[in-house]
DNA sequence: GTTCCGCATGAATCGATAG
DNA sequence: ACTATCGATTCATGCGGAA
C-alpha cells in the first residue's frame, strides 16, 4: 500500500478507528507513542466496551500496527491498570506483556503511577486503587532517552531550602518539581538536584466537567520530557480529549492523535486550540 | 502421612529446607502466610540463588503446599521483584501469577510497596527501582479482613500533634502515617482516620545495627493487622533475620519461621529474646 | 541534653573485560 | 559467541563524634 509521508498527519486529531487509521501511517516514523487505552468494561456509556477476557486478543493486532509505526530508537508507554473482577485482580494486563514480547516488543521497565487522590470507595476485600501501571516498551536495547530532563529536587535540599525562599517562589518551585515549568530559579538548583526513581507520585486532575480525564496532563508531558527532543513526534492512539497533544504542544514536540468518539475529537480540538492561543500569547510559538 | 498438631510448630524457627519442613505441617492451619523469598539472582553470598529462569518451577511446589497449609479464610502475601536483565525487566513474576491461578490461588489484589530508599545507581535505560509488589492471594472469594486496624490518623488530632514536632520528623512521621504505620495508631479517635490505599510508602530498613533486613518490620506488620486478629498464627516459609516473627510477637500473634541458613536461624532466635524481654518489660505478654 | 555534619551502607544494573 | 566477574554510578538513612 502506498502510505502518505508523515507530514500528513502531524499535529492533527484523526477522528476514526485506530484499526483502520494506524495501517495508513509510515512504518519508522514517531518518535514516541504514549497513550492510556480504554480499559476492559470501564466507560460502558461512552466506547464501545471490551470485556476483559477478550481485551489481549482485541489489542495485540493494535499494538503490532504501533511497532511499525515506531521508529527503531523511540519507545512506547503503555498506562493501564487491570480490573478486579469476582473478588480477584484479572490477568489480562499480564497476559498483554508475556504477548507483545512475543511480537517482539522489550518490556524495559514498569513505571509505577501512585496517584496522590484516587477514587473514592469502600470494599470488604480491598482498598482504594491508588496506582496503575506505565509500561514501558521499546523495539531495541538502545533508545532514546533524556535522564536529565525529568530531575527533581533533592529530598532534604528541598525541605532545608524551602524556608528561605518567598512564598512566590516556593509556588513557583512546587510547579517546577510537577510540570516542569517555571524556569526562573532552574539554573539555580541544578546541581541540587537528583534523577527520579520508577515511582510518579502525581495527582490526578479533578474532570473539568465534559470530559472524563483520569489521565493528567503531567503524566504524558513527563515521559515526552523524558523520551523525546523539542520537534520529535508523539502519537497518541487513544487520546480522548487531548490530554496528550496538550502536552506535546506545552513542550514543542509535534502530536498525531486518533480518537473514534466523534464527540471526544471536537473536545480535543477545542483543547488544542486554547493551548496554542496560550502558546501564542507566552511568545512561545 | 500422620502430621504432628499444629502447636509443634507455633512460636518457633524451624532450621532447614522449605521444601522438607512444609509438608510435615498440618493441613488448614495457619492464618496468615507473609513472606519475601530469595529473589533471583540476589544475595548470592548469603543463599543458593536461584536462576531467574528456574524461579517459577522453583517455587510452584512451594506455593502448593502454602495452599495445603492455609486455612481456607487465610490470606498469603508476597513481597517479591523482578530484576532487569539484558535491558529488560524479566518475566517471571507475571509468569508465577498465572500459574499459581492455575493451582487454584486466587489473586485478589497487588498492593505496592513504594520503598522511599531504593537502591542508588545510574543506567541509560532507566532509574532507580523504587517499588515492590506485595501480591495478595487467597484460596477463597471471602476471607478475613480488618480494615479497621491500619486505618490512618487524620483529621485535628493530628494536625494538633504536628505542631510539636520538628520540620524533619514532621516529615519522618508523615511519610509513616501516609501508609498506615506509625506506632501510636491505636491513640487516634476512629473519626479521626481514614481507610488506606492499596499502596504503603515507608522505608526499608537499611544497615541497621547487626542485620540488615530489607524486608522492614513495619511491612508484615501491616498486613498482620489486616488480615488476623490477634492469637492466630503467621508463618513465614522465608523468615532470614525473623522480622515477620518480631512483627508477630509485637501483636500478639503466634508466628511459625522457616529459613534454611543456620545464621540467620541463630539470628532470629537473637531477635526474638530480645523482642519477648521487650515485651515483658512492657507488661504486654 | 540537643543538633549537626560526615560517613558507610545497601534485595541494583550496565558495560567492559577476561576466559 | 557466550558466560562470569568487576568497576562505576548513585542517594536516603542511621550511626558516631563534635560543637
Amino acid at each position: 500500500m502506498e502510505l502518505k509521508p508523515i507530514y500528513n498527519f502531524i499535529n492533527k486529531i484523526l477522528c476514526g478507528d485506530v484499526k483502520e487509521i494506524l495501517p495508513q501511517i509510515p512504518s519508522n516514523s514517531v518518535d514516541l507513542i504514549v497513550t492510556s487505552p480504554p480499559y476492559a468494561d470501564k466507560r460502558k456509556n461512552v466506547y464501545n466496551t471490551i470485556p476483559a477476557n477478550k481485551y489481549v486478543e482485541w489489542f495485540l493486532p493494535i499494538a503490532n500496527e504501533l511497532r511499525r509505526v515506531l521508529k527503531d530508537n523511540g519507545s512506547f508507554v503503555l498506562n493501564i491498570k487491570e480490573k478486579a473482577e469476582n473478588g480477584e485482580r484479572h490477568t489480562y494486563v499480564i497476559e498483554l506483556i508475556l504477548e507483545m514480547k512475543n511480537q517482539g516488543w522489550l518490556w524495559v521497565e514498569e513505571y509505577i503511577w501512585h496517584k496522590k487522590n484516587s477514587y473514592p470507595g469502600k470494599w470488604p476485600n480491598r482498598f482504594r486503587d491508588a496506582w496503575e501501571r506505565c509500561l514501558h516498551f521499546t523495539k531495541q536495547k538502545k533508545f532514546k532517552m533524556y535522564q536529565e530532563a525529568v530531575m527533581i529536587p533533592t529530598g532534604n535540599w528541598a525541605k532545608e531550602r524551602l524556608k528561605n525562599l518567598s512564598e512566590r517562589d516556593k509556588m513557583r518551585f512546587e510547579s517546577r518539581s510537577k510540570s516542569g515549568f517555571g524556569k526562573n530559579i532552574s539554573n539555580w538548583l541544578k546541581r541540587d538536584k537528583v534523577y527520579p526513581t520508577n515511582v510518579l507520585y502525581l495527582p490526578t486532575e479533578c474532570s473539568n466537567k465534559n470530559h472524563s480525564a483520569a489521565f493528567p496532563v503531567a503524566l504524558p508531558s513527563w515521559f515526552i520530557r523524558l523520551f523525546t527532543e523539542e520537534g520529535d513526534i508523539v502519537l497518541d492512539p487513544f487520546i480522548g480529549s487531548g490530554t496528550t497533544a496538550v502536552a506535546s504542544l506545552q513542550l514543542n514536540r509535534k502530536y498525531i492523535g486518533i480518537e473514534i468518539k466523534e464527540e471526544y475529537c471536537k473536545l480535543a480540538i477545542e483543547r488544542i486550540k486554547k493551548e496554542v492561543k496560550l502558546n501564542l500569547f507566552s511568545g512561545k510559538a
